[in-house]
DNA sequence: TTGAAAGCGCTAACAA
DNA sequence: TTGTTAGCGCTTTCAA
């Protein structure tokens, strides 16, 4: 058990390795590599070598060499003004949404030895530098998560031929692989519940109309809701925001005042129509059932808790995370893109 | 106009600027590394080149004979089980702590183009794996956010001989670089604030007292109402959660029926002990004031809304990431500790 | 099945 | 001030 001089400086090299193991630095390489055609006996010797020199291979040789990092870019971009006062938005890490996001890709890629390199693009500059990360092979491909529609970053990356993968389908088509959820089987769920349940007067408030995800969801209420005997449902556009939740919901109940069931296209303007049903005397969901979409952590934190629409958003990160990996071992293939459906969530609210 | 023939395959080199440019590889590199001792008129020349081959520098190649990558590594760690279900603590990015931690690091590296890697460290597995990240030279230093006292890897690191500083002052002394807040003089700031609200019968909720933290508070709490002429304050330990703090709250109630004044060693305590005190109909702050310790979102979230101890997080994850780069800079200097002072945040609650 | 040798793209002595 | 040159540690043909 006596062998292996520690190297006089640094840490132990493949040279190394091999004069311990009394092979050639090709050899080690092999083994190191799981690469076929090694005689098992001079694995385990160098094997043992590798144990007493306390080798590690250096990535950056590595990299040199197979132009591969081993290494991805986690990307959470948007369409953020330049020189913006907040470098970091603090907001983003509070955002469950992006928490289940970073858990599934984490989850996908850890066992694999890859971890995320977490960078922000709110800006043109920072998305340049995001372009730059990738050219000079810091990682070997992004998985974007874009907080806004229009982010300009895709765009980028795909015109640079670097290897990249979006959540949520891109507004112009691009020549990129993304995984979405069927949002118009989400709110085809939400509809048919509401019918199940009795309501008749229903209505529905929309994210905003220039956004495609709010696009397909009022479309999809509204075609399940036809299929249900109701032609025509009244449609407030809100933002996505809770003000203008709160907002839709107010006129909704002037120009409505009936109604007794509502399909709003996200959690957080659903979030505000329950105080505003609320504040008009209004029992939910007795007098009106409100069905919510995304089940963020707002759909809990609602009183009361609020039947929604859930994505599998780990499942959809972590197929994006796979994604990714395909389109980087075969840069040529062509993009491919999963839908995943939706599941609906009863709670007290409809 | 016309030059620099699009190189035959892959992205420029050094070889491609400097053929252009009509000068050497080593004067490209001094150039675009900013060494001095090179005419101006040489640098311009050596820029058109860079601009016209769209040359960007390999980070391997770079990394290989600098031995640093430019890159560091956030670590989320703890003592959490081997085997655990989830490997990626979902509720990590749910948690405002982390969130601003990420932030004020990202706020002080992002300027400097470096970009941290995030990893988590939460079994053995997972630990020894971030001591390979750094060895493979996949980061070359690395910043730890532990959620338990017992972390493991700190030490992990320091044996290692590889960099790295520390969110909170270890428990066993170990020559390490931390930042951390002055638990005691936040706690004289609750004790001052109830004395000047006119507070006699003031009792205290401590963490658990394994913890640093928490014997720091419960200390420096005891020690500034001895000042005040208050020699004994009366103490339940708890165990920073939210069930711990509200038994702990009923304890308090039932020993000390005319308490008039409660600090409590951590805000999430502090939530379940406003409503125990709502429960037995005290009055808060009118009854019973209440001061909490962190600022944490659930001082927010508390009804009234907490007067508390904030830390400045964002300002001691800057210093932890300068800190860091000074020792990756210097190796063999001596570790730096920075203690931050905290500040009172006067809310509702007292 | 193994070894020798040629680079990967870059920086940093050392010369000129 | 600039160029020449020798590697950094690794993978991968190509021969043996």
């Amino acid at each position: 058990m006596s062998e292996a001089p520690p190297p006089v400086s640094g840490s132990p090299t493949l040279e190394d390795v091999a004069r311990a193991a009394g092979v050639s630095r090709a050899t080690v390489s092999r083994v190191i590599n799981g690469v076929r055609n090694v005689n098992p006996a001079i694995q385990e010797t160098v094997r043992q070598a590798i144990a007493a020199t306390g080798y590690v291979p250096n990535q950056a040789a590595r990299s040199l060499v197979t132009r591969r990092t081993g290494s991805v870019a986690l990307v959470v971009s948007g369409a953020g003004v330049e020189g913006e006062e907040n470098p970091f938005p603090n907001q983003v890490f509070a955002d469950p949404f992006f928490g289940r996001v970073a858990g599934g890709v984490v989850g996908y890629l850890r066992p694999l030895g890859i971890h995320p390199v977490l960078l922000f693009a709110e800006t043109d500059a920072a998305r340049a530098e995001v372009v730059d990360y990738l050219r000079q092979g810091k990682a070997d491909g992004a998985i974007l998560v874009s907080t806004h529609g229009e982010d300009p970053l895709p765009k980028l990356l795909v015109d640079g031929g670097l290897p990249a993968v979006l959540f949520a389908r891109p507004p112009e088509p691009l020549p990129i692989s993304y995984v979405d959820v069927a949002h118009r089987t989400g709110a085809k769920l939400a509809a048919d519940h509401l019918v199940a349940r009795g309501c008749h007067r229903v209505a529905t408030i929309s994210g905003p109309l220039d956004v495609l995800a709010a696009q397909d969801r009022l479309a999809g209420f509204r075609d399940a809701m036809a299929m249900h005997g109701h032609p025509y449902i009244p449609c407030v556009e809100g933002a996505f925001t809770l003000d203008s939740g709160a907002a839709a919901m107010e006129r909704l109940l002037a120009e409505h005042p009936d109604v007794d069931g509502v399909f709003v296209a996200n959690d957080l303007m659903a979030q505000a129509a329950l105080q505003v049903l609320h504040r008009h005397g209004r029992l939910v969901p007795d007098d009106v059932a409100v069905v919510g979409f995304d089940d963020s952590s707002a759909a809990l934190a609602c009183k009361p808790p609020l039947t929604t629409i859930r994505h599998p958003v780990e499942d959809m990160a972590a197929e994006l995370a796979r994604l990714l990996l395909a389109q980087i071992e075969q840069p040529d293939q062509r993009v491919t893109s999963v839908i995943f459906d939706p599941a609906l969530v009863v709670r007290e609210s409809a």
